[in-house]
DNA sequence: TTTGTTTATCGTCGATTTACGATTGCAAAC
DNA sequence: GTTTGCAATCGTAAATCGACGATAAACAAA
């Protein structure tokens, strides 16, 4: 035995770990909810809700587009920031794939686990 | 105008962040696969199953323990680890408030966005 | 055209992550 | 008490991240 199984990782696993590293931190977090209660659009307004600068709430805000959960409209000398109904469904699915799996409580207390 | 709102972020956002961390690399949603299907439990069973060597999966162990994922039980030479119900019962419910914040695609369809 | 406003990008810095081999630590078996 | 086997830790190197200020780019208005 003894060497590896070379299983690399599925695609859905690499598509989940995208989605969970771009939500890995607290202030793209808290642009998402911002956006999703519509309290603010403009990367202009984002900034002034969040403790950072304007060049950081930027590379947030592109980070979250790599990912797919949002999209930029630009709308004359700014941009109007949205989530993106398609990445969220992919993420909606993903996360509820996988949450699925993982057994709940009452089914761990129930089946003993291995150890 | 110009200061920040120095909003911080909520204690709810920082952990929601920490634990889309912990799930924001392809090897940890893989191992949190098979922990969840019980198909490995020890260690050494899981880097059978992953590409990576025996060190890297135990750091991977170590970062689902600190989110409260994963918990490791000394079994005589070897340890069993299982996925840690508490957290994961945190997981569900942080993740599930973020995508009630956001609204569905066929709200996203009839509410125009800001834009 | 020029000016002003808004956002993206560049360059930089320190901190963190990811990966590995090598070593250490521990518990059971001999 | 040794030896054996498994897992954690150490040390390290390369890559990435997170943050910022400064600068560039895009566009509307004057």
């Amino acid at each position: 035995m003894a060497i590896h199984k070379r299983a690399e990782f599925t695609d859905a696993e690499q598509r989940l770990a995208a989605i969970a590293k771009a939500l890995g931190h607290p202030a793209r977090v808290a642009i998402v909810r911002l956006l999703a209660q519509r309290r603010a659009c403009v990367c202009g307004e984002l900034v002034l809700e969040l403790p950072l600068s304007q060049s950081t709430v930027s590379q947030h805000l592109k980070e979250l587009k790599a990912a797919g959960l949002v999209q930029g409209e630009v709308d004359g000398p700014r941009v109007c920031y949205c989530l993106d109904p398609a990445g969220w469904a992919v993420a909606r699915q993903l996360l509820g794939d996988l949450l699925a799996e993982v057994p709940p409580a009452a089914a761990e207390a129930a089946a003993p686990g291995c150890c």
